[in-house]
RNA sequence: GGGCGGUUAGCUCAGUUGGUUAGAGCGUUGCGUUGACAUCGCAAAGGUCGUAGGUUCGAGUCCUAUACCACCCA
């Protein structure tokens, strides 16, 4: 017999339990399709974690996201179902270079010095060292996934199912190269994505100036712009086809200031009129809009750039000047020559980099782009027919309003550390090879000399087909005819379009099929006072300090409990410490029910007696199973662990147990019974708190199934004594009886007695320990009363013997009266007795009851008594009689 | 400019088919503790559910308008 220690010790058992898990195999799928005996027609259960960041430092979105898995994942593992959780990492381009180039910055050196070879060792030894960090973190959070499948997305198979990729969608013509406007990252060196670029309000200022005719008149049209130093890069001004106030420039000519070319007025309904002056200067090389300007009207294009953000030739006088410093030098010269208006303060769009948060520059390069609205109008399909369901529904919109505007995607980067895009350009003939394999020679002219392109695929494109290729696509390996396509995709809302949209395309433009059924977005994880956490608002909680403090089942409890799916939530330590405690209480529960599973020391002797208490709480019992079971169907885990949480809590420790005691100590088959009946509650508890809490659950389970197997007169081998708690079998709901309504409704009215009594003691300051005399009358529930005697004795803390209960009323002079329905409650209160009080208090309670009575005769002398519902109706009807009652026998006590 | 979410107790939030005096945790106040638990127990105070209309026998929950906050897209 383990004798546990008063408080739960979470570092003694997470470690420990999770290896022991790990060991037995718990991980890995049953009904593996690579092994004999597989059955393909059992439908599996499988998601793949939406892989982090191999540079990702733990923070709190980690939990969020594992927690939600593995609440899934442990729930259908233990509905017996074949579970598969795919884990693995992202090798995040940009993140990932950025880290090993401070690096060797620090070592004084660089990876132009080192040469792209050895830079990309020094990556991959990098990744070694420190890309199982975040692995482990997932492991210190429980995450039950198959460790045997992790994959990294450039794994040597996971590279050759983005060649693949690649290939067939250059094949299907989805894939072109050409110069177009792209956001270039002037510090990164490299194109990035639209999505990649946040829009950031910041002040700027709006410089006005003089547009001058070229006809020489002397006349102007004032232009009003942000950026001054893309002036050189302008190619036209445009106003607005009906303002009349610039209609007679149309079709002229005007003068580009400093550098003195002439360009063209064109008319385009883009142009605001009341903005800014309502003309517009145009720089089709530098802003995207005046990029599709410049297309409809066949502007020039003017590059003024290099690609480090200094000005180029094409600037004249300014080439060679930073971007900034350029648009000072303009503007002081164009003060000079008198063409400046004026500046006003301006707040403006700043387009930054994701990742290095500088200011990224709109121009025109040429970089490899997939054609997006064929795979598009693919991905919104299967959403809009359902194949494809978002939970909570409300991001449907998000994703297909995102679809039906979709913009080409720019995937060649300028880096070193990804997928080398699968495409070679014959220095001879300039024949340009797409292969899957490494070409040696040119298919048409025979050439030996190929050059590779250099640059890599964006890390996304190779995200995107994770669902498949971590199951060995393209392959049709056993793993991908089974566990593909997948179940659910669990990530947060802010990456609905870099990852799932991307996921739900090439699911379907690859295999033919959306890649998993469901898509459950959780929301954003903030500090307590709804703050962004930031290193710079010295917020962030770093949830590994949060695990050593208070262990991860109080850190996965507080992220899944208590919010609701999509929805940003605060989380603090406070939050955090209370879960701590309800581990805590937890495990109590445990000892307690434990201890008395020991004691049973005599086998049960007639059939079944269940007193009221245990009526009341298997029928708690009952309700919560059946509850959680609706809401893990809907994905409404949060409220899932709520109930489980108040039951545990409220009902089992806070009553049954305290009601239990006196059944333990009766001895016999009382005590056995109780003792089944609290085996039975803790252990189906158990199994419904595993998902979120999976490590004090699992460790109680050993000790509660130990006790039980230990005693011949508790043990029942039917009741499912599984070797561990993450593979025991998942309660399903049970058939409601008869007996369960009334089960509750009396031993509500034990509660409601018991409160009283409390609250009266407490009002009159009567220490707990002190007995009071105490009478119950009633006419009817005299028997009722009598069989629940010393559950009134237990837990209002009254004596056996001080307590009569009677039919009729005796004399009860200088006691004090509640009144619950029609029960008279008589207490001798005289040790803080106060006459005035006490009649205060009754009047009061008077008041109560009739002005409850006045209410309720309104509602059932209204519509509502033949319009509702005729159950509805009758709980009010009860109500009314109930307070009819009290206030009788308030009257009677107050004359 | 378009869209989405939020506004419920001092604080942080639950509240999914509308059911009739609104819940939790934390905090506050009072009382208490030698055998499950002080990482605890008992009790109390505290809310016209943003505002204004509407639908309904009945609205925190549905509809319309509106204010404020946050986010997404352009």
């Amino acid at each position: 017999m383990t004798e546990l220690p008063k408080t739960y010790d979470f570092r003694e058992y997470e470690e420990k339990i999770y290896q022991e898990w790990e060991e037995k195999g718990y991980f890995r799928p049953t009904n593996d399709p690579n092994l004999p005996g597989h059955d393909p027609k059992i439908e599996p259960f499988v998601i793949v974690i939406p892989p982090p960041n191999v540079t990702g430092a733990l923070h709190l979105g980690h939990p969020l996201f594992v927690a939600t898995q593995d609440i899934m994942i442990r729930y259908h593992r233990m509905k017996g179902e074949p579970t598969l959780w795919v884990p693995g990492t992202d090798h995040a381009g940009i993140a990932t270079q950025l880290q090993v180039e401070n690096l060797l910055r620090k070592e004084g050196t660089s990876r132009d010095e080192l040469g792209r070879e050895t830079f990309e060792k020094r990556v991959w030894q990098w990744k070694e060292k420190y890309g199982g960090e975040i692995i482990n973190q997932l492991r210190r959070l429980g995450a039950s996934c198959d460790w045997e499948r992790e994959r990294f997305t450039l794994d040597e198979g996971l590279s050759r199912a983005v060649r693949e990729a690649f290939v067939r969608l250059y094949e299907k013509g989805l894939i072109y190269q050409g110069p177009r406007m792209i956001n270039w990252s002037p510090g990164l060196q490299t194109a990035v994505s639209d999505l990649e670029v946040e829009y950031s309000e910041e002040q700027g200022k709006l410089y006005h100036f003089k547009y001058m005719l070229a006809d020489g008149s002397g006349d102007y049209i004032p232009v009003a712009t942000t950026r001054p130093e893309t002036i050189p890069g302008d190619t036209a001004v445009a106003v607005h086809p009906e303002d009349e106030r610039y209609a007679r420039f149309v079709g002229k000519k005007v003068i580009v200031p400093i550098l003195g070319r002439e360009i063209p007025v064109v008319a385009d309904d883009y142009v605001t009129k009341d903005f800014g002056t309502g003309a517009l200067k145009i720089t089709p090389g530098h802003d995207p809009h005046d990029y599709e300007i410049g297309e409809r009207h066949n502007l020039a294009l003017v590059n003024i750039m290099n690609k480090n953000a200094t000005l180029n030739e094409n600037a004249g006088k300014y080439a060679g000047m930073e971007r900034f410093k350029a648009r000072k030098a303009i503007w002081e010269d164009m003060t000079e020559a008198g063409l400046v208006l004026k500046e006003e303060p301006y707040l403006m769009n700043v387009p930054r980099s994701q990742r290095g948060g500088e200011i990224v520059e709109p121009l025109v390069s040429t970089q490899w782009f997939v054609k997006m609205d064929s795979l598009a109008e693919m991905a919104a399909a299967s959403v809009r027919n359902g194949e494809v369901q978002f939970v909570p529904d409300r991001f449907t919109k998000v994703f297909l309003n995102w679809m039906d505007n979709i913009q080409d995607w720019c995937i060649s980067r300028q880096l070193w550390w990804g997928h080398r895009i699968p495409v070679w350009y014959c220095q001879d003939c300039r024949e340009v090879i797409v292969a899957r394999e490494d070409p040696d020679a040119c298919p048409k002219c025979g050439s030996h000399n190929l050059q590779q392109d250099p640059d890599v695929l964006d890390t996304w494109f190779s995200s995107g087909l994770w669902p498949f290729s971590v199951f060995g696509w393209p392959e049709a390996t056993p793993d991908f005819n089974y566990f593909y396509p997948t179940s659910v995709m669990e990530t947060g809302y802010d990456i609905i379009f870099f990852w799932v949209a991307r996921m739900v395309m090439d699911g379907l433009v690859f295999t033919g099929k959306a890649p998993f059924h469901t898509v459950y977005l959780h929301g954003m994880v903030r500090d307590d006072k709804g703050q962004k956490m930031s290193k710079t608002k010295n917020n962030v909680i770093d949830p590994l300090v949060l695990m050593n403090e208070y262990g991860t089942d109080a850190l996965r409890f507080s992220l899944v409990v208590g919010s609701s799916p999509g929805n940003d939530q605060n989380v603090g330590t406070k939050k955090v410490e209370g879960n701590r405690n309800f581990a805590n209480k937890v495990w109590n529960i445990g000892r307690f029910v434990i201890n008395a599973v020991n004691k049973v020391e005599e086998p049960i002797k007639a059939g079944r007696q269940w007193t009221l208490a245990d009526s009341w709480i298997w029928a708690r019992t009952k309700q919560t199973v059946n509850n959680v079971n609706n809401l893990f169907e809907n994905y409404q885990f949060g409220e899932a662990g709520r109930q489980v949480y108040e039951f545990l809590w409220n009902d089992f420790a806070d009553w049954y147990l305290e009601g239990s005691k006196r059944q333990l100590a009766e001895g016999g088959d009382r005590a056995a019974y109780t003792a089944i009946i609290l085996a039975d509650t803790l252990g189906l508890m158990l199994r419904l708190l595993h998902p979120f809490t999976p490590f004090v659950t699992e460790a109680l389970y050993g000790y509660l199934k130990e006790a039980c197997e230990a005693n011949q007169y508790i043990y029942n081998p039917e009741r499912d004594w599984e070797e561990h708690l993450i593979v025991a079998r998942w309660p399903e709901r049970m058939p409601h009886e008869d007996w369960e309504e009334t089960a509750i409704k009396n031993f509500e009215l034990v509660q409601e007695i018991v409160r009283a009594i409390r609250n009266l003691r407490s009002e009159f300051k009567i220490e707990p320990s002190k007995f009071i005399d105490t009478i119950l009358v009633n006419q009817d529930k005299v028997d009722f009363l009598q069989q629940n005697k010393f559950l009134l004795v237990d837990l209002a803390g009254l004596n056996e013997d001080r307590l009569r209960i009677l039919a009729n009323k005796p004399e009860t002079e200088g006691l004090t009266v509640v009144v619950i329905e029609d029960i008279e409650i008589y207490l001798d209160l005289s040790a803080g007795a106060d006459s005035q009080l006490d009649r205060e208090r009754l009047e009061r309670e008077l008041a109560e009851a009739k002005s409850q009575i006045e209410r309720l005769e309104k509602l059932l002398a209204s519509p509502f008594a033949q319009k509702a519902p005729e159950k509805v109706v009758q709980v009010e009807r009860e109500k009314l009689e109930g307070y009819r009652a009290s206030a009788i026998k308030l009257r009677e006590r107050l004359i």
